[in-house]
RNA sequence: GAGAGAGUAGCUCAGUCGGUUAGAGCACCAGGUUGUGGCCCUGGGGGCCGGGGGUUCAAUUCCCCUCUCUCUCCCCA
Protein backbone atom coordinates (compact mmCIF):
# COMPACT_ATOMS: atom_id res chain seq x y z
CA UNK A 1 0.00 0.00 0.00
CA UNK A 2 2.01 2.72 1.48
CA UNK A 3 4.72 3.67 -1.46
CA UNK A 4 8.33 3.60 0.24
CA UNK A 5 11.13 4.73 -1.11
CA UNK A 6 12.94 1.66 -0.51
CA UNK A 7 11.51 -1.76 -1.17
CA UNK A 8 12.02 -4.28 1.35
CA UNK A 9 12.03 -7.89 1.23
CA UNK A 10 7.62 -8.98 1.65
CA UNK A 11 6.62 -10.44 4.97
CA UNK A 12 7.31 -13.60 5.80
CA UNK A 13 10.80 -14.06 3.59
CA UNK A 14 14.05 -13.07 5.01
CA UNK A 15 17.35 -12.77 3.41
CA UNK A 16 20.07 -14.86 5.09
CA UNK A 17 23.06 -12.41 5.09
CA UNK A 18 26.73 -13.11 5.76
CA UNK A 19 27.18 -14.41 8.82
CA UNK A 20 24.63 -16.34 9.30
CA UNK A 21 25.09 -18.27 5.49
CA UNK A 22 28.19 -19.65 6.57
CA UNK A 23 26.40 -21.51 9.74
CA UNK A 24 23.91 -23.12 6.88
CA UNK A 25 26.52 -24.24 4.84
CA UNK A 26 27.43 -26.21 8.16
CA UNK A 27 24.34 -27.49 8.69
CA UNK A 28 23.16 -28.52 5.01
CA UNK A 29 26.78 -29.89 4.64
CA UNK A 30 26.23 -32.13 8.05
CA UNK A 31 23.07 -33.53 6.47
CA UNK A 32 24.20 -34.54 3.19
CA UNK A 33 27.36 -36.10 4.94
CA UNK A 34 24.61 -38.05 6.66
CA UNK A 35 22.37 -38.59 3.49
CA UNK A 36 25.13 -40.15 2.05
CA UNK A 37 25.84 -42.65 5.30
CA UNK A 38 22.29 -43.90 4.82
CA UNK A 39 23.09 -44.05 0.82
CA UNK A 40 20.15 -41.96 0.35
CA UNK A 41 20.42 -39.50 -2.94
CA UNK A 42 19.41 -36.28 -3.92
CA UNK A 43 16.40 -35.27 -6.08
CA UNK A 44 15.56 -31.75 -6.75
CA UNK A 45 12.32 -30.53 -8.44
CA UNK A 46 11.18 -27.19 -9.42
CA UNK A 47 10.07 -25.10 -7.11
CA UNK A 48 6.05 -24.76 -8.82
CA UNK A 49 4.17 -27.43 -10.03
CA UNK A 50 0.59 -27.82 -11.39
CA UNK A 51 -1.69 -26.91 -8.44
CA UNK A 52 -3.65 -30.19 -9.20
CA UNK A 53 -0.43 -32.29 -8.17
CA UNK A 54 -1.19 -30.62 -3.99
CA UNK A 55 -4.56 -30.73 -4.54
CA UNK A 56 -5.11 -34.17 -4.97
CA UNK A 57 -2.11 -34.96 -2.82
CA UNK A 58 -2.19 -32.95 0.50
CA UNK A 59 -5.95 -32.72 0.23
CA UNK A 60 -8.78 -30.23 -0.74
CA UNK A 61 -9.99 -30.16 2.89
CA UNK A 62 -6.50 -29.24 4.25
CA UNK A 63 -5.22 -26.14 5.49
CA UNK A 64 -2.50 -26.06 3.20
CA UNK A 65 -4.50 -26.10 0.03
CA UNK A 66 -7.45 -24.50 1.20
CA UNK A 67 -5.80 -21.13 2.27
CA UNK A 68 -2.23 -21.27 2.44
CA UNK A 69 -0.84 -21.46 -1.13
CA UNK A 70 0.41 -19.36 -3.38
CA UNK A 71 -1.20 -20.61 -6.65
CA UNK A 72 -1.42 -18.22 -9.42
CA UNK A 73 -2.01 -18.30 -13.70
CA UNK A 74 0.62 -18.12 -15.39
CA UNK A 75 0.37 -16.81 -19.37
CA UNK A 76 -0.78 -20.16 -20.85
CA UNK A 77 -3.48 -20.30 -18.62
CA UNK A 78 -2.27 -23.06 -16.19
CA UNK A 79 -3.09 -22.79 -12.34
CA UNK A 80 0.28 -23.07 -10.94
CA UNK A 81 1.35 -23.39 -7.53
CA UNK A 82 4.58 -22.70 -5.43
CA UNK A 83 5.71 -25.64 -3.38
CA UNK A 84 4.49 -25.75 -0.30
CA UNK A 85 6.43 -29.23 0.55
CA UNK A 86 8.73 -31.51 -0.98
CA UNK A 87 6.96 -34.90 -0.75
CA UNK A 88 4.39 -34.78 -3.47
CA UNK A 89 6.91 -33.86 -5.90
CA UNK A 90 9.34 -36.32 -5.47
CA UNK A 91 6.39 -38.77 -5.95
CA UNK A 92 5.82 -36.89 -9.17
CA UNK A 93 9.41 -36.82 -10.05
CA UNK A 94 9.58 -40.64 -9.23
CA UNK A 95 6.51 -41.44 -11.26
CA UNK A 96 7.48 -39.30 -14.55
CA UNK A 97 11.00 -40.81 -14.67
CA UNK A 98 9.73 -44.52 -13.45
CA UNK A 99 12.84 -44.27 -10.89
CA UNK A 100 11.58 -47.50 -9.89
CA UNK A 101 11.48 -49.58 -13.04
CA UNK A 102 14.48 -51.47 -12.25
CA UNK A 103 12.90 -52.78 -9.22
CA UNK A 104 15.07 -50.98 -6.60
CA UNK A 105 13.96 -49.64 -3.51
CA UNK A 106 14.76 -45.74 -4.08
CA UNK A 107 15.94 -43.60 -1.51
CA UNK A 108 16.16 -39.99 -2.02
CA UNK A 109 16.29 -36.58 0.21
CA UNK A 110 15.38 -33.30 -1.20
CA UNK A 111 16.39 -29.99 0.79
CA UNK A 112 15.46 -26.16 -0.22
CA UNK A 113 12.69 -23.57 -0.10
CA UNK A 114 8.83 -24.04 0.92
CA UNK A 115 5.98 -21.81 0.35
CA UNK A 116 3.44 -21.66 2.64
CA UNK A 117 0.89 -18.18 3.00
CA UNK A 118 0.63 -18.21 7.06
CA UNK A 119 1.01 -15.30 9.56
CA UNK A 120 4.66 -15.33 10.04
CA UNK A 121 5.97 -15.90 13.61
CA UNK A 122 8.94 -17.31 15.48
CA UNK A 123 9.81 -20.76 13.42
CA UNK A 124 7.37 -20.20 10.96
CA UNK A 125 7.89 -18.10 7.75
CA UNK A 126 6.10 -17.88 4.33
CA UNK A 127 9.00 -18.72 2.56
CA UNK A 128 10.98 -21.38 4.75
CA UNK A 129 13.55 -24.22 3.93
CA UNK A 130 13.24 -27.92 4.25
CA UNK A 131 15.16 -30.90 4.37
CA UNK A 132 13.44 -34.18 3.65
CA UNK A 133 13.88 -38.31 2.82
CA UNK A 134 11.70 -40.52 1.13
CA UNK A 135 11.69 -44.64 0.69
CA UNK A 136 9.78 -45.61 -2.44
CA UNK A 137 8.69 -48.82 -3.69
CA UNK A 138 8.59 -50.49 -0.19
CA UNK A 139 5.97 -51.34 2.64
CA UNK A 140 9.18 -53.22 5.22
CA UNK A 141 8.69 -51.51 8.33
CA UNK A 142 12.11 -51.45 8.45
CA UNK A 143 11.88 -48.47 6.01
CA UNK A 144 10.00 -46.50 8.94
CA UNK A 145 12.14 -47.22 11.09
CA UNK A 146 15.24 -45.83 8.99
CA UNK A 147 13.91 -42.50 8.05
CA UNK A 148 13.18 -41.88 11.09
CA UNK A 149 16.54 -43.16 12.54
CA UNK A 150 17.97 -41.03 9.77
CA UNK A 151 17.04 -37.69 10.87
CA UNK A 152 17.71 -38.44 14.23
CA UNK A 153 21.28 -39.40 13.10
CA UNK A 154 21.41 -35.74 11.62
CA UNK A 155 20.99 -34.12 15.13
CA UNK A 156 23.33 -36.07 16.68
CA UNK A 157 25.80 -34.62 13.56
CA UNK A 158 24.53 -31.58 14.52
CA UNK A 159 24.95 -31.74 18.81
CA UNK A 160 21.45 -31.56 18.88
CA UNK A 161 20.56 -33.90 22.09
CA UNK A 162 17.35 -32.48 23.23
CA UNK A 163 14.54 -34.00 21.44
CA UNK A 164 11.72 -36.20 21.60
CA UNK A 165 9.83 -38.27 19.12
CA UNK A 166 6.62 -38.78 19.13
CA UNK A 167 4.82 -41.69 16.69
CA UNK A 168 1.23 -43.20 15.70
CA UNK A 169 -0.70 -44.67 13.35
CA UNK A 170 -3.39 -43.78 11.19
CA UNK A 171 -4.24 -47.20 9.87
CA UNK A 172 -4.47 -47.96 5.97
CA UNK A 173 -7.29 -46.52 3.99
CA UNK A 174 -9.36 -49.74 4.99
CA UNK A 175 -9.08 -49.71 8.77
CA UNK A 176 -9.45 -45.75 8.97
CA UNK A 177 -12.79 -45.73 7.03
CA UNK A 178 -14.11 -48.47 9.68
CA UNK A 179 -12.94 -46.50 12.54
CA UNK A 180 -14.02 -43.43 11.14
CA UNK A 181 -17.58 -44.40 10.96
CA UNK A 182 -17.37 -45.29 14.81
CA UNK A 183 -15.60 -41.94 15.32
CA UNK A 184 -18.63 -40.25 13.87
CA UNK A 185 -20.62 -41.95 15.26
CA UNK A 186 -19.22 -41.13 18.89
CA UNK A 187 -18.59 -37.76 18.09
CA UNK A 188 -22.01 -36.86 17.22
CA UNK A 189 -23.35 -38.36 20.68
CA UNK A 190 -21.04 -35.65 21.98
CA UNK A 191 -21.61 -33.12 19.20
CA UNK A 192 -22.89 -30.02 22.18
CA UNK A 193 -19.69 -30.63 23.59
CA UNK A 194 -17.51 -29.44 21.23
CA UNK A 195 -16.36 -26.29 19.79
CA UNK A 196 -17.72 -24.86 16.27
CA UNK A 197 -14.38 -25.83 13.94
CA UNK A 198 -14.69 -29.04 15.61
CA UNK A 199 -18.84 -29.59 14.58
CA UNK A 200 -17.33 -29.10 11.21
CA UNK A 201 -14.76 -31.48 11.65
CA UNK A 202 -17.02 -34.22 12.16
CA UNK A 203 -17.94 -34.26 8.44
CA UNK A 204 -15.36 -33.33 7.36
CA UNK A 205 -12.17 -34.48 8.85
CA UNK A 206 -13.10 -36.50 12.14
CA UNK A 207 -9.72 -37.63 12.83
CA UNK A 208 -8.30 -33.98 13.50
CA UNK A 209 -11.61 -33.53 16.17
CA UNK A 210 -9.13 -35.73 18.42
CA UNK A 211 -6.20 -33.44 17.85
CA UNK A 212 -7.86 -30.19 18.42
CA UNK A 213 -6.37 -27.95 21.73
CA UNK A 214 -9.71 -26.78 22.59
CA UNK A 215 -10.00 -27.93 26.20
CA UNK A 216 -13.87 -28.46 25.97
CA UNK A 217 -13.15 -30.48 22.79
CA UNK A 218 -10.25 -32.60 25.11
CA UNK A 219 -12.29 -33.59 27.77
CA UNK A 220 -15.53 -34.43 25.31
CA UNK A 221 -13.27 -37.03 23.42
CA UNK A 222 -11.29 -38.75 26.34
CA UNK A 223 -13.30 -41.54 25.97
CA UNK A 224 -13.35 -41.75 22.16
CA UNK A 225 -12.58 -44.91 20.75
CA UNK A 226 -8.54 -45.13 19.53
CA UNK A 227 -7.69 -45.30 16.16
CA UNK A 228 -4.81 -47.56 17.66
CA UNK A 229 -7.42 -50.00 18.56
CA UNK A 230 -9.05 -50.31 15.93
CA UNK A 231 -6.22 -51.07 13.11
CA UNK A 232 -6.43 -54.20 11.04
CA UNK A 233 -4.23 -57.38 11.57
CA UNK A 234 -1.44 -56.11 9.22
CA UNK A 235 -1.47 -52.75 10.25
CA UNK A 236 -1.04 -53.81 14.02
CA UNK A 237 1.49 -56.37 12.83
CA UNK A 238 3.55 -53.13 10.95
CA UNK A 239 2.86 -50.76 13.94
CA UNK A 240 4.62 -52.83 16.15
CA UNK A 241 7.49 -54.12 14.08
CA UNK A 242 8.37 -50.61 13.67
CA UNK A 243 7.79 -50.02 17.41
CA UNK A 244 10.23 -52.72 17.86
CA UNK A 245 12.79 -51.95 15.17
CA UNK A 246 13.17 -48.34 17.11
CA UNK A 247 12.88 -50.35 20.71
CA UNK A 248 15.80 -52.76 20.06
CA UNK A 249 18.09 -49.59 19.37
CA UNK A 250 17.34 -48.08 22.10
CA UNK A 251 15.28 -45.13 20.61
CA UNK A 252 13.21 -43.54 22.71
CA UNK A 253 9.24 -42.53 21.69
CA UNK A 254 5.93 -41.96 22.60
CA UNK A 255 2.86 -43.42 21.34
CA UNK A 256 0.77 -40.58 20.74
CA UNK A 257 -2.62 -42.38 19.82
CA UNK A 258 -4.12 -38.74 18.62
CA UNK A 259 -1.23 -37.72 16.47
CA UNK A 260 -2.66 -36.51 13.01
CA UNK A 261 -1.35 -35.35 10.42
CA UNK A 262 -1.80 -32.25 8.60
CA UNK A 263 -1.66 -33.56 5.29
CA UNK A 264 -4.51 -36.04 3.82
CA UNK A 265 -1.66 -39.07 2.16
CA UNK A 266 -0.22 -40.26 5.67
CA UNK A 267 -1.30 -43.76 5.97
CA UNK A 268 -0.25 -46.54 8.55
CA UNK A 269 3.16 -44.73 10.84
CA UNK A 270 3.29 -41.32 11.09
CA UNK A 271 5.76 -39.19 13.55
CA UNK A 272 7.20 -36.11 14.83
CA UNK A 273 9.71 -35.00 16.79
CA UNK A 274 9.86 -32.45 18.70
CA UNK A 275 12.35 -29.69 20.39
CA UNK A 276 11.69 -28.37 23.90
CA UNK A 277 13.33 -25.10 23.05
CA UNK A 278 10.87 -23.47 20.59
CA UNK A 279 7.79 -22.78 21.69
CA UNK A 280 4.72 -22.43 19.78
CA UNK A 281 5.93 -24.24 16.94
CA UNK A 282 8.04 -26.86 18.49
CA UNK A 283 8.04 -29.58 15.70
CA UNK A 284 10.98 -29.62 13.81
CA UNK A 285 10.19 -32.65 12.28
CA UNK A 286 7.52 -34.54 10.69
CA UNK A 287 7.10 -37.47 8.79
CA UNK A 288 5.43 -40.87 8.30
CA UNK A 289 3.82 -43.20 5.56
CA UNK A 290 1.90 -42.54 2.11
CA UNK A 291 1.18 -45.59 -0.02
CA UNK A 292 -1.92 -44.06 -1.00
CA UNK A 293 -0.32 -41.08 -2.77
CA UNK A 294 1.03 -41.98 -5.84
CA UNK A 295 -2.38 -43.48 -6.98
CA UNK A 296 -3.83 -40.22 -5.80
CA UNK A 297 -1.85 -37.77 -8.04
CA UNK A 298 -2.78 -40.01 -10.95
CA UNK A 299 -0.10 -43.29 -10.98
CA UNK A 300 -1.68 -46.30 -12.32
CA UNK A 301 0.01 -48.81 -9.59
CA UNK A 302 0.21 -48.69 -5.56
CA UNK A 303 3.49 -47.32 -4.56
CA UNK A 304 4.00 -47.56 -1.36
CA UNK A 305 6.45 -44.57 0.54
CA UNK A 306 7.38 -43.10 4.17
CA UNK A 307 9.39 -40.03 4.48
CA UNK A 308 9.72 -37.18 6.91
CA UNK A 309 10.58 -33.91 6.31
CA UNK A 310 12.20 -31.45 8.53
CA UNK A 311 12.34 -27.11 8.85
CA UNK A 312 15.74 -25.97 8.89
CA UNK A 313 15.39 -22.51 10.30
CA UNK A 314 13.17 -24.16 13.47
CA UNK A 315 16.74 -26.36 13.55
CA UNK A 316 18.93 -23.38 13.49
CA UNK A 317 16.52 -21.85 16.68
CA UNK A 318 16.65 -25.59 18.23
CA UNK A 319 20.94 -24.60 17.74
CA UNK A 320 20.90 -21.47 18.92
CA UNK A 321 18.58 -22.69 21.96
CA UNK A 322 21.19 -25.39 22.75
CA UNK A 323 24.17 -22.66 22.59
CA UNK A 324 25.70 -24.22 19.83
CA UNK A 325 27.26 -21.70 17.23
CA UNK A 326 28.19 -23.20 14.12
CA UNK A 327 29.11 -19.26 12.63
CA UNK A 328 33.18 -19.12 11.04
CA UNK A 329 34.98 -16.38 9.52
CA UNK A 330 35.74 -17.35 6.17
CA UNK A 331 39.51 -17.94 5.92
CA UNK A 332 41.95 -15.48 4.88
CA UNK A 333 45.54 -16.45 4.26
CA UNK A 334 47.17 -13.22 3.41
CA UNK A 335 46.36 -9.36 3.39
CA UNK A 336 47.75 -7.58 0.87
CA UNK A 337 48.36 -3.87 2.08
CA UNK A 338 49.65 -0.93 -0.06
CA UNK A 339 51.27 2.29 0.82
CA UNK A 340 50.58 4.83 -2.56
CA UNK A 341 48.92 4.33 -5.54
CA UNK A 342 52.20 2.41 -7.87
CA UNK A 343 51.93 -0.13 -4.86
CA UNK A 344 48.19 -0.56 -4.99
CA UNK A 345 48.76 -1.72 -8.32
CA UNK A 346 51.63 -3.86 -8.28
CA UNK A 347 49.55 -5.88 -5.59
CA UNK A 348 46.87 -6.14 -7.08
CA UNK A 349 48.86 -8.12 -9.33
CA UNK A 350 50.10 -9.98 -6.76
CA UNK A 351 46.72 -10.97 -4.87
CA UNK A 352 45.49 -12.39 -8.25
CA UNK A 353 48.78 -14.43 -8.64
CA UNK A 354 48.50 -15.94 -5.32
CA UNK A 355 44.89 -16.64 -5.74
CA UNK A 356 45.81 -18.82 -8.98
CA UNK A 357 48.64 -20.39 -6.63
CA UNK A 358 45.40 -21.48 -4.22
CA UNK A 359 45.80 -18.80 -1.74
CA UNK A 360 42.66 -16.97 -0.14
CA UNK A 361 44.06 -13.22 -0.11
CA UNK A 362 42.71 -9.80 -0.26
CA UNK A 363 43.46 -5.96 -1.60
CA UNK A 364 42.48 -3.07 0.33
CA UNK A 365 39.85 -1.30 -2.23
CA UNK A 366 39.68 1.97 -0.46
CA UNK A 367 42.43 4.34 0.26
CA UNK A 368 42.63 3.48 3.69
CA UNK A 369 45.68 4.23 6.30
CA UNK A 370 48.13 1.10 6.72
CA UNK A 371 46.19 1.39 10.48
CA UNK A 372 43.42 0.92 9.26
CA UNK A 373 44.03 -2.28 6.66
CA UNK A 374 46.16 -3.68 9.43
CA UNK A 375 42.95 -3.27 11.58
CA UNK A 376 41.19 -5.30 9.15
CA UNK A 377 43.85 -7.97 8.45
CA UNK A 378 43.23 -8.51 12.08
CA UNK A 379 39.83 -8.34 12.21
CA UNK A 380 39.51 -11.57 9.42
CA UNK A 381 42.14 -13.12 11.26
CA UNK A 382 44.83 -13.01 8.53
CA UNK A 383 47.64 -15.30 8.78
CA UNK A 384 49.86 -13.17 6.88
CA UNK A 385 50.17 -9.20 5.62
CA UNK A 386 52.37 -8.31 2.54
CA UNK A 387 52.86 -4.98 2.35
CA UNK A 388 54.67 -2.60 -0.15
CA UNK A 389 55.40 0.88 -0.51
CA UNK A 390 57.68 3.19 -1.98
CA UNK A 391 60.39 1.38 -0.12
CA UNK A 392 59.81 -1.93 -1.02
CA UNK A 393 59.15 -1.25 -4.60
CA UNK A 394 62.51 0.32 -4.82
CA UNK A 395 64.33 -2.45 -3.27
CA UNK A 396 61.98 -4.71 -5.18
CA UNK A 397 61.37 -6.96 -1.94
CA UNK A 398 58.25 -6.91 -0.32
CA UNK A 399 57.80 -7.21 3.59
CA UNK A 400 56.07 -10.16 5.04
CA UNK A 401 54.84 -10.13 8.00
CA UNK A 402 53.73 -13.04 10.57
CA UNK A 403 50.39 -11.76 11.54
CA UNK A 404 50.44 -14.39 14.38
CA UNK A 405 54.38 -13.99 15.84
CA UNK A 406 54.45 -10.52 14.71
CA UNK A 407 57.79 -10.98 13.14
CA UNK A 408 59.03 -9.73 9.77
CA UNK A 409 61.26 -10.41 6.27
CA UNK A 410 62.26 -8.95 3.53
CA UNK A 411 60.97 -11.22 0.92
CA UNK A 412 62.16 -10.47 -2.98
CA UNK A 413 59.00 -9.97 -5.42
CA UNK A 414 59.90 -12.91 -7.71
CA UNK A 415 60.18 -15.51 -4.66
CA UNK A 416 56.50 -14.16 -2.89
CA UNK A 417 54.43 -17.17 -4.15
CA UNK A 418 57.01 -20.07 -2.97
CA UNK A 419 57.59 -18.18 0.19
CA UNK A 420 54.18 -17.31 1.41
CA UNK A 421 53.01 -21.14 0.46
CA UNK A 422 56.08 -22.51 2.83
CA UNK A 423 55.06 -19.58 5.72
CA UNK A 424 51.64 -20.89 4.95
CA UNK A 425 53.23 -24.78 5.49
CA UNK A 426 54.96 -23.85 8.78
CA UNK A 427 52.44 -21.86 10.45
CA UNK A 428 49.96 -24.87 9.74
CA UNK A 429 52.18 -27.29 11.18
CA UNK A 430 52.35 -25.06 14.39
CA UNK A 431 48.96 -24.64 14.32
CA UNK A 432 47.98 -28.56 14.07
CA UNK A 433 50.95 -29.34 17.27
CA UNK A 434 49.12 -26.65 19.32
CA UNK A 435 45.80 -27.76 18.85
CA UNK A 436 44.03 -29.12 21.12
CA UNK A 437 42.76 -32.72 21.43
CA UNK A 438 39.40 -32.36 20.79
CA UNK A 439 39.68 -30.55 17.78
CA UNK A 440 41.90 -32.69 16.01
CA UNK A 441 39.46 -35.04 14.34
CA UNK A 442 37.78 -32.48 11.56
CA UNK A 443 38.00 -29.07 12.64
CA UNK A 444 34.58 -27.22 11.31
CA UNK A 445 35.09 -24.25 11.94
CA UNK A 446 37.99 -23.19 9.69
CA UNK A 447 36.11 -24.06 6.92
CA UNK A 448 37.13 -25.20 3.39
CA UNK A 449 40.01 -23.12 2.76
CA UNK A 450 40.55 -22.75 -0.90
CA UNK A 451 44.49 -23.11 0.24
CA UNK A 452 44.09 -26.86 0.54
CA UNK A 453 43.32 -27.32 -2.99
CA UNK A 454 47.03 -26.43 -4.19
C1' G B 1 -7.40 -15.26 9.33
C1' A B 2 -8.05 -13.35 14.98
C1' G B 3 -5.91 -11.07 19.56
C1' A B 4 -1.70 -8.50 22.09
C1' G B 5 3.05 -5.87 22.11
C1' A B 6 6.99 -3.36 19.54
C1' G B 7 9.52 -0.28 15.53
C1' U B 8 14.80 5.82 17.53
C1' A B 9 22.48 5.48 14.28
C1' G B 10 25.08 -0.48 10.80
C1' C B 11 23.87 -3.43 15.80
C1' U B 12 21.87 -3.47 21.12
C1' C B 13 19.01 0.08 23.42
C1' A B 14 18.11 4.97 26.38
C1' G B 15 15.09 9.47 25.83
C1' U B 16 11.53 13.51 24.90
C1' C B 17 4.80 14.31 30.84
C1' G B 18 4.54 17.90 22.78
C1' G B 19 8.98 22.93 22.75
C1' U B 20 15.98 25.19 20.04
C1' U B 21 21.42 21.49 17.37
C1' A B 22 17.86 13.46 19.52
C1' G B 23 21.79 10.32 23.15
C1' A B 24 24.95 5.94 25.05
C1' G B 25 27.64 1.38 24.26
C1' C B 26 29.51 -1.55 20.33
C1' A B 27 30.95 -1.02 15.19
C1' C B 28 33.12 2.38 11.49
C1' C B 29 36.81 6.49 10.09
C1' A B 30 40.89 9.67 11.62
C1' G B 31 44.77 11.32 14.99
C1' G B 32 48.12 9.91 19.05
C1' U B 33 53.19 6.42 15.67
C1' U B 34 56.39 11.16 8.17
C1' G B 35 54.46 3.39 6.47
C1' U B 36 52.42 -1.52 10.63
C1' G B 37 47.02 -5.14 13.79
C1' G B 38 44.85 -6.73 18.78
C1' C B 39 44.96 -2.87 24.43
C1' C B 40 44.53 2.39 25.61
C1' C B 41 43.50 7.84 24.89
C1' U B 42 41.34 11.87 21.84
C1' G B 43 38.32 13.41 17.99
C1' G B 44 34.93 12.58 13.82
C1' G B 45 31.16 10.83 10.34
C1' G B 46 26.51 8.62 10.46
C1' G B 47 19.41 9.28 12.22
C1' C B 48 12.99 11.90 6.96
C1' C B 49 12.91 8.72 15.65
C1' G B 50 9.38 2.50 9.99
C1' G B 51 5.91 5.06 6.13
C1' G B 52 1.36 8.11 5.30
C1' G B 53 -2.39 11.22 7.24
C1' G B 54 -4.64 14.03 11.39
C1' U B 55 -4.78 17.29 15.95
C1' U B 56 -1.59 21.60 17.33
C1' C B 57 1.60 27.87 17.09
C1' A B 58 4.79 23.40 17.39
C1' A B 59 4.73 16.05 16.67
C1' U B 60 10.13 11.57 17.17
C1' U B 61 6.45 12.20 21.45
C1' C B 62 -0.82 12.44 21.13
C1' C B 63 -4.71 10.12 17.56
C1' C B 64 -5.93 7.19 13.02
C1' C B 65 -4.30 4.21 8.91
C1' U B 66 -0.47 1.27 6.85
C1' C B 67 4.04 -1.76 6.61
C1' U B 68 7.35 -4.95 9.26
C1' C B 69 8.83 -7.76 13.46
C1' U B 70 7.73 -10.43 18.10
C1' C B 71 4.25 -13.37 21.12
C1' U B 72 -0.41 -16.14 21.37
C1' C B 73 -4.63 -18.72 18.95
C1' C B 74 -4.76 -21.69 14.66
C1' C B 75 -1.82 -24.63 11.56
C1' C B 76 2.59 -26.92 10.52
C1' A B 77 8.51 -28.17 9.35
Amino acid sequence: MTENRSLQSIRGTHDLLPGETEAWDVVEGLIRDVMGLYQYREIRTPVFEDTQLFARGIGEHTDIVNKEMYTFTDQGGRSITLRPEGTASVVRAWLQHRLGAQGTVDKLYYMGPMFRQEAPQKGRARQFHQFGAEVLGTDAPEADAEVIMLFLSVLDALGLETWSLHIGSLGCRECRAEYRVLLVEFLSGIEDLLCEECRERVGTNPLRVLDCKNEGCRLATAKAPSLLDHLDDECRAHFEAVQALLGDRGIPFTVDPRMVRGLDYYERTTFEVLSPDLGAQDAICGGGRYDGLAQMIGGKDRVPGVGFAAGIERIMLALEAAGIDLDFEPLCEVALIHIGDAARQRLFTICDTLRRAGVACTTELFDRSVKAQMREANRREALLALIAGEKELEADTITLRNLVSGDEEQVAFTDIVTTVLERLDQMEEEAVDEEPDEWTDEDEQSGPGPGEAA
